[in-house]
DNA sequence: GGCAAAGAAGACATTTTTATCTTAGATAAC
DNA sequence: GTTATCTAAGATAAAAATGTCTTCTTTGCC
């Protein structure tokens, strides 16, 4: 698995809230029904990312989590970094400490290029970006067909 | 983390002894103590690739662990599949079950070219290409840099 | 002020991964 | 046959990831 089950519930989270493009803070319970997620495990994830200054949280009625920039200043790649650390983008894919072009592993190079490949994936496009494309063609999040 | 630690390892133990050209079976704890993996817990890494038919062990005085097909009909994606199992080369990087061209998430395509390049990275050459490149360019396969 | 809604935070439990230890079984050398 | 050298296999433990539950704090509304 590429990505952890944390991110993989941010990341849907994330790309939900943005679609909903709502003016108000959304509700974590709201989200998690949704997306049918666990609620305490999604109020973790939701945490992490508020303490990140990525997201923004309102306690008490009509209180929720909303994005804490514009859509069009946060990508996926800033939500993997917040949880789960950039490991993925800067790491031998050996797991070798110290792996680099002066003392390569045999995946050293081919790794690198793959591996910017796999950061360009969530660098390129923008929660606002992604937000019109959810909408335009009803894209997935969810565990059951939408339709 | 891309791989998990087992997969790490396995990879690690399989370069290597990819590399000695050994017409005999290697030990396990040379390979162990060459590249710092915990003896018993490689012994199980090895075990599993000898019931996927990748390895070959043999009991008592000069026993140990080796190929079970040519080295040029072995490439690292066997490995990491018979380790980790295929789903980091099919599954969803969301984790939506049942993702695909006809109800796609929103990294569904760039995911799927990404993920592609990641298979041809561990299968486009042979565990005997490894051996050569290894040998010819002194690669690292150790946590302490080799020389 | 009192109540209800909502996130924050921490305790707890479960599962998986990683690691270690012990015993058993196979084999070669003598 | 005995012994030393190996892997196989299972028990156990430690750590991390995942998931659940309870309590606390903030806030809006009446």
């Amino acid at each position: 698995m590429l990505l952890s089950k944390s991110c993989e519930y941010g990341l849907r989270a994330t790309l939900y809230l943005a679609s909903l493009e709502s003016e108000r803070y959304v509700s974590i319970r709201k989200i998690s029904e949704d997306l049918d997620i666990s609620f305490h495990f999604l109020t973790k994830i939701f945490q992490t990312l508020t303490q990140a200054s990525l997201m923004q949280s309102f306690r008490g009625p009509n209180g929720g989590i909303a994005l804490a920039r514009p859509a069009s200043e946060i990508t996926l790649r800033d939500i993997v970094i917040a949880i789960e650390g950039p490991a993925l983008f800067t790491e031998c894919v050996l797991g070798l400490p110290g792996c680099g072009s002066g003392n390569p592993c045999p995946l050293h190079a081919r790794w690198g290029m793959v591996r910017e490949q796999l950061e360009a994936m969530f660098a390129s496009e923008t929660l606002a970006d992604f937000a019109v494309k959810i909408q335009a063609h009803d894209l997935r999040l969810t565990t059951l067909p939408s339709s």
